[in-house]
DNA sequence: AACTTTGTTCAAAAAAACTTGAACAAAATG
DNA sequence: CATTTTGTTCAAGTTTTTTTGAACAAAGTT
């Protein structure tokens, strides 16, 4: 009978693949592989893991566990879980979809279109500013168009929730939309 | 007075913030900064350019050009437009939102997606034929949430796009939505 | 046909992103 | 307080992605 050293229980066939399809949506939205690995084994495994487990059974650093469990942890997409006795830490996934896309939406995608207003700002000062009085106008609509694209984008947002699930629906200003989900 | 060399106009301060802006772009959606670079610079010239123009004047080698220009036309986001007397391509760019949107989501998201449910199926016979029956039950039920984010995701590609400009909004079988926009 | 113009390809160089592991901090334990 | 456990940080190493530029193809000109 084997010493009951921490034996490393290597991953199923079907973990591997399913891991391998989180790696991909990581990679797909602009997270590293680690990242999804993570995740991935989470989403797997009945019980909560704690960082040992996953540096064990993903064989990957404990400074990419550390790193990658504090972007989850940002995104909302992992939970500390408490296990009584233990004083690692535990992790489960976020399983609702909803919440997944929405710490990533405020994670991000919102600083981008927030500082993207400024910077629209920022532009429309320099047109103003440059010599060139003949190509202001078209400069200034093509400003135009930005900021319309940034209207809608911000419009689309909370769209995206309501049909993920069930949310409020409207911004304070979008007056002029008869939807309803 | 000058010799009519091809001079390198420099970019102007407020081309410089906008070409930024779809740098960052770019970035966000995982495209290279050249390609974002490519794009912003048509967005703000109101005339169509030339191949060797988007050389100059961002001063990026030809390869860099060339690839870019190949993707950009991929995901729909320049046109070629004829320029009479030149035998040079000639590129403007798309400005319709949803036309874009539409490009990019056809090109990168929706081939994995399609991929996605062969490779849950392929998942399923894995469980199937995993040893242990008694995980059975939790790999199978975690299978349906992927399933259930899969079709969701699906669901919400024509909202988007409806939202973006008034499209077609139903696929064939979603009838458990009474959604109107 | 030889030459020019226009643009593509692809191997090598450069840059950026990711991972590792050893050193370190913080807190519990003996 | 010394020691162990648990996890973080960050410089250095590795891998991946992007850019470059020279060689090449395709098609028009003279």
């Amino acid at each position: 009978m084997p010493a009951t050293q921490s034996d490393t229980p290597t991953l199923s066939a079907w973990e591997t693949s399913t891991i391998d399809v989180f790696v991909r949506a990581a990679s797909l939205i602009g997270l590293p592989r680690s990242i999804g690995e993570i995740y991935g084994l989470l989403f797997c495994t009945p019980k909560a893991l704690s960082f040992d487990e996953l540096v064990e059974r993903l064989q990957i650093s404990k400074g990419s566990v550390s790193q990658g469990l504090k972007v989850l942890r940002q995104l909302g997409a992992v939970k500390l879980h408490y296990v009584p006795g233990s004083r690692r830490d535990h992790y489960q996934p976020e399983l609702s979809m909803k919440r997944l896309v929405r710490g990533f939406i405020k994670d991000q995608f919102e600083p981008h279109l927030l500082s993207g207003s400024q910077r629209l700002d920022n532009i429309e000062a320099l047109i103003q500013e440059a010599g060139d009085e003949a190509s202001h106008a078209h400069a200034l609509s093509r400003l135009g168009t930005l900021r319309s694209w940034q209207k809608r984008t911000r419009k689309l947002m909370p769209i995206v929730m309501a049909v993920l699930g069930g949310a409020k629906f409207f911004d304070k200003e979008s007056t002029d939309q008869e939807t309803i989900i």
